[in-house]
DNA sequence: GGCGAACCGTACCGTACGGTACAGCACGCG
DNA sequence: CGCGTGCTGTACCGTACGGTACGGTTCGCC
């Protein structure tokens, strides 16, 4: 039973990430199969006998490169300041949605995402399946309290938080992330127009469906 | 060079076609690494020999899954007569959404999908990608057809053909297609709601932004 | 200095799997 | 009947990789 870990701490000794740190590279660079124990061990410079005593066999090379990856992100703060005004809520949100597509479309979530859905089928695996939903759910819970606050200060309107989120997430990612996930290359995904105007665009659809300003139309 | 298939016609045998769904049945039930040529022969009761006659190597074998898989799909031709009422185009894509959301949460494409992903990362592999995304094309052909002949009728309203199909698209299948990749159940990625009220909810968002009526307020 | 812990590098083992070869069987055809 | 063709089933080979063992080195600590 590992304690609790404040929030920055990982769980990793410095050595152990430095490992992790070269295995997400090799993930990077070659999917899963570039992930051998020797190979790993290699581009490491460490032991495999050092691999099987920290991570217990291969699976939990994999296991903790998720975990330690999931341990790096940090949910910027939402600006907590109050009586923001509606270019304020606006800017928030132009910031989030370039986040979630800068995150979704770097080379390590594709790389981790491809790795967690190449898990999933096989075993009965909530290994990858959990510790990359946590990501998921530091999205969604930066989300939420921002959709929550937005509404409190009467800009937007909506019953359930979570509808409107899942809405928010499905007009910014699109099926851009399954593309990616399939190999679509950037160029390919994002040719007519660049990330910030496709930010701006599903704001603008979203703004429509749940703001206030038009919801009194 | 394969000479042009006439539609519902395969580049496969009836012996291959079996070997073919022996494979597909393997993939569903243990991901790409149950598929292995002793285990698929013995499976299909058809020699290793036979395999690598037939598709060159285990890569020729998963990629002629795809592809056979892709044969099998076809795309039910959109109700073409004139003058239609806006109930008549609701009901086609409401029939549109349902057909889309039961395609995409079929274990079998689920399967493929992840078998493309698997392949994606470590190859230059558009192998797997371009076979799948045809089955995408299949979609978007049938739902930009259906989006043109509403806007002729006046029912929507829209510019860009491909941004409102790609809009339609998010609102629709939002993030459980990449939900159920990741191996969530079906359960929990629709709780709130079966499948058809999500396609009410969809079409309800969808109208309020490309609807003829509402443009006009 | 002596000692033990941690770790690196490498050699080693067993096995699973991709790929090939071969023997035998069924069947259509002259 | 005889023969070729296409297939099955099995035996076989080479290799890559997961996992283990062990000798050698560094480093901190008494």
């Amino acid at each position: 039973m590992n304690r609790q870990l404040k929030p920055g701490e990982s769980s990793f000794t410095d050595r152990q990430s430095q490992v992790l740190e070269a295995g997400l590279a090799l993930l990077v660079a070659g999917g899963e199969k570039a992930i051998t124990t020797a190979g790993l061990a290699r581009a490491a410079n460490c032991s495999k006998e050092s691999l099987y005593k920290w991570f217990g066999d291969r699976e939990g090379v994999l296991s903790a490169m998720i975990a330690y990856q999931a341990s790096k992100v940090r949910v910027p703060a939402v600006a907590a300041s109050a009586n923001r005004s509606a270019e304020d809520f606006r800017a928030d949100f132009e910031a989030f949605g370039n986040d979630l597509l800068s995150v979704l479309s770097g080379s390590t979530s594709v790389a981790l995402n491809r790795l967690a859905i190449g898990q999933a089928s096989a075993e009965g695996a909530p290994l990858g399946q959990l510790l990359v939903s946590r990501g998921r759910a530091h999205i969604r819970d930066r989300a939420k309290a921002l959709l929550e606050a937005a509404r409190r200060a009467g800009h937007l309107r909506f019953d359930d938080a979570e509808e409107a989120f899942e809405t928010l997430y499905a007009l910014l990612v699109r099926d851009m992330h399954v593309r990616m996930l399939l190999g679509e290359k950037l160029t390919d995904v994002g040719l007519p127009g660049d990330q910030k105007s496709k930010v701006q665009r599903a704001l603008d659809q979203f703004y429509r469906l749940y703001g206030a300003a038009f919801a009194e139309l």
